[in-house]
DNA sequence: GGACCTCCCTAACGGTCGTTAGTCTCTAAG
DNA sequence: CTTAGAGACTAACGACCGTTAGGGAGGTCC
């Protein structure tokens, strides 16, 4: 991909996000470009190219941060690596991830299809977390894996909403973490 | 407001909800109403104002069902009811919940201010029980509020995009709970 | 029986949408 | 020195956008 394409992909991001993907018209997007509106079509077929190049990439990030957590750690540790790295990336690009979570909706045919299965495989790879937790006895044995993974998904993928780059992420992540593991009830509550 | 008038309303809130608000023209609306596209003008000044009346019925019906929740039950069992009321409302009026979860961004000028005061008082009465479970002792006196009722408002407002109308929604609502409440971790673990 | 009111109609507005066609310029490689 | 490709241009397409103007049918109220 040429730089020129990459920057427009940066672009689109950032309006997608901004504005979403149809109330970003292309004559929005050739203007951040300093180019005329058909000029596009040298980069792009269509404008939908752009949505699913950031969803995409979106799907990808997701899935490498995650494919960094080491897979021989206990299972609640892969949880809380998982949930700093989540919102690591939520944090560190977070146009991408607003049109992973809000904008791929937009997508139609097969790439909407591929895209709803990429995520799908995020959210399997969540579950299987607590899964291996329950099964290894890290969680405990009568814990709904399912809504303990929905809980966390929950968490990560409305992050977009308020996050803001800029603050201390894995701090915050522990905290979601530290919540979610040793739960709310008081000492003193039997 | 007349029955047509909430006739439109209707079927503003499922057409928003499925293709988004930017995503609906007046021509998908009157077709759906039975009419020619400039009949609409006879019940709206604008657009918008559909935008605006779906938003608003969303807010009206949070706020409501918190009403609900009794003032004098302890803090705890307040959460637990809390829950049990957004689930209820986002199952029991998903298109508007939708709207007033997702599209409501497209609202502008003041319009789009009360609508961010209203989720601001309610995100600050979901917060209010937290802090009166902590300062009650009911929670543990450790617990990180905002973090707390963060993930509580992300667990209720991610809802929309997996809950479906038909089930159990208070058994849900409970599941949600109970992690939150007692936490994940095993009963052997120190 | 005339005056309103609700509801809907046709015709048309100016503007914007995503996209296509065809051409020019600059630059780097052979 | 020629050629090829990248990148951008102007002009224009048909379709659709939200909205306005103006009028007509059917019912209700004094």
């Amino acid at each position: 991909m040429s730089a020129r394409r990459a920057e427009l992909t940066r672009i689109a991001a950032r309006l997608f996000a901004e504005k979403g993907y149809q109330g970003t018209s292309l004559a929005d997007l050739a203007e951040e470009l300093g180019v005329q509106k058909p000029s596009l079509y040298h980069h792009i077929a269509s404008k939908e190219d752009l949505l699913w190049d950031v969803a995409s990439e979106g799907a990808a990030a997701f899935h490498a941060a995650l494919d960094a957590v080491p897979e021989r750690a206990p299972a609640v540790e892969k949880i809380r690596l998982a949930l700093r790295a989540h919102l690591a990336v939520v944090a560190g690009q977070l146009d991408v991830a607003t049109v992973f979570t809000r904008e791929w909706r937009h997508l139609e045919g097969e790439r909407r299809d591929g895209f709803v299965a990429e995520r799908r495989r995020y959210e399997e790879r969540i579950r299987d977390l607590f899964r291996e937790g329950v099964e290894g006895s890290e969680l405990r044995t009568d814990l709904d894996v399912a809504t303990a993974a929905l809980l966390f998904l929950s968490a990560a993928n409305w992050a977009y909403t308020w996050l803001r780059p800029g603050g201390d992420t894995d701090a915050l992540a522990d905290r979601f973490f530290a919540v979610l593991l040793d739960g709310m009830r008081g000492y003193a509550t039997p």
